[in-house]
DNA sequence: GCAGTTTACGAAACGCGTAAGAATG
DNA sequence: CATTCTTACGCGTTTCGTAAACTGC
């Protein structure tokens, strides 16, 4: 177990090749040194990697097997190498967040222009999954910040509260529904709906609150994302339901109407979880701090139950 | 890029220990050959991993960088050395397999029962995704055989039919429709029914069959997998639509029957695909070949547009 | 005999450990 | 002055390249 990055690349070759010289042409070394090379890789695992003959090398089960993971190492060193690299060219540092889907089309995008102009030489990666996996890849180090939907219990993390949306129904300007201030889930489960695709976290938690209250969504089209939605719900095909910042968003460019949802639990609370803040480096601790400074703002303090009052449906027309 | 492993895992053991000196003792070398190989590290990179102090090592932004990368790729390194080590002691050949559902949890089971005893010395994992996730995974070596449900365009890929599945409409023993021979999807679509986890390739599918024909689900709940759901469609809480093999196995233990759908398209095809089979090893050859048999025997030709005929619905009931 | 791999061998390079120096609190 | 990291240096090992032997078509 103490081989060489080289050993792995010359493996590659070879096993690429089917031929041990044009392998070591190519990789600019000598035949008999990588004939040395892979015999002590083969020794040291105590496996024959490659059959021999005098047309070439082929590989032996195990030697696929090793390819296999030769390969995905050389990936991550390469992928390893360009990042450092970008270091010794001046970048000052990296972040690495796990979103939910609106935290990532959303929230981030704002938040993110802001923290990289003040910190120019900071790159950011933004990965989107349902909480679940964001939770996991924290704790894992694979990521630096996770932004979560709802509260979970996460034990071993730090977690912050980040923004606050209400769930609102979103409309076409001329359905019905639009003259009310609110509406409820199950009022709002009689309309017909167009749906998003199920594989995200806030989806599979409307599904339950569908269930626990007896009914059902009369799904009438399933799409993408919130914005392939809302071209079908313009034509009145239905409504969708979605966070309240994503039926700005939409409504900026189409004829729609956000209806808060008045149920208690229509508030969702996102919530921002990292393995240790004291473990983060300066910047990456100063974009939390951000997060949670535009989050806090961007929903003042309405964290009590079911109160509609701060949402105002006014400006999300067209108009 | 030419440092070893045991860079690697000593860089990882600095920064966890913060401290050159206990890394070092841990590693069983000496400090001195210990900040040597260090340096040399950044000398290659051309970046500073590490900030110096008389107290001890903390890494640079650049050194944390580094860190998640390291050990991503020493936890690839211990599972290549684990699995050779296998290869040492008598494994003779790993395959790796990515499936869709149905192909998991029911035809793999089978099949690689034979195929294993038949190839005492072989090992086999299986890792169940949806099926564009397989073509990728099998285009990029990541995996060496993929079990797809339905015709897919896959450019540069081998493909081969293998079962055809018939989908069925999974109900209570003491449910009306089970007086039926067969049903259609759109008469199916005006009962209850209980959904299964959205995230997979059957599902995405029949969600869009339905919009085609203009109508929706009645989802009663959302459950994890066929089992689960089964359980609620004893308790006549609604329907569900599996493919067939599902059904008879749920049908073993749950007083369950099983009516097929009579729609063309309920008759899915899944394939079997890989990069090329001359590339693959003679027991992975040995394997396709053993599935193919196997799945062709299972659905003997009836693959015609929508003939209902084979399919027994008796044998499915407790009785 | 040609294309390919392996063995033999001397020289250069590398990495280890010992020992001593330098910095910090 | 104790802890920790770094530099200097001698020694053994590794690895390289050259050259020659070996193998199947």
């Amino acid at each position: 177990m103490r081989f060489d990055l080289f050993d792995l690349q010359l493996f590659v070759a070879i096993a690429e090749a089917g031929n041990l010289t044009q392998a070591s042409n190519k990789l600019h070394i000598v035949p008999s040194a990588s004939s040395a090379r892979i015999k002590q890789l083969e020794d040291s695992f105590g496996v024959r990697l490659f059959h021999r003959a005098s047309t070439g090398l082929s590989l032996t089960p195990a030697g696929q097997a090793m390819l296999f993971h030769a390969r995905r190492i050389l990936l991550r060193a390469n992928r390893m190498r360009d990042e450092l690299s970008e270091f010794s060219r001046g970048l000052q540092g990296v972040v690495r967040i796990f979103s939910i889907s609106i935290g990532a089309t959303v929230y981030l995008p704002k938040a993110l222009s802001s923290f990289l102009t003040k910190h120019a030489q900071v790159s950011v990666e933004i990965e989107e999954h349902i909480s679940d996996d964001i939770i996991r890849a924290v704790r894992e180090y694979r990521a630096d910040i996770g932004i979560i939907g709802g509260k979970f219990a996460v034990d071993e993390l730090q977690i912050f509260p980040y923004a606050n949306e209400r769930l609102v129904v979103l409309a076409s300007v001329d359905h019905p529904i639009c003259a009310r201030p609110d509406i409820s889930f199950e009022e709002a489960l009689d309309l017909d709906f167009i749906g998003l695709n199920p594989h995200n976290t806030l989806n599979l938690f409307l599904i339950r609150q569908a269930n626990q209250v007896g009914k059902t969504f009369r799904t009438r089209a399933l799409v993408r994302g919130p914005y392939e939605a809302s071209a079908m719900v313009v034509g009145n095909a239905g409504i969708t339901i979605v966070e309240e910042s994503v039926a700005r968003q939409c409504a900026l460019t189409m004829p729609l109407r956000a209806i808060p949802l008045s149920d208690p639990w229509a508030l969702r609370e996102m919530q921002i979880c990292v393995r240790n803040l004291g473990e983060l480096p300066p910047f990456a601790r100063d974009l939390v701090a951000m997060l949670r400074a535009d989050g806090t703002s961007l929903t003042p303090a309405s964290a009590g139950a079911a109160a509609p009052s701060p949402i105002s449906n006014a400006p999300s027309g067209i108009d």
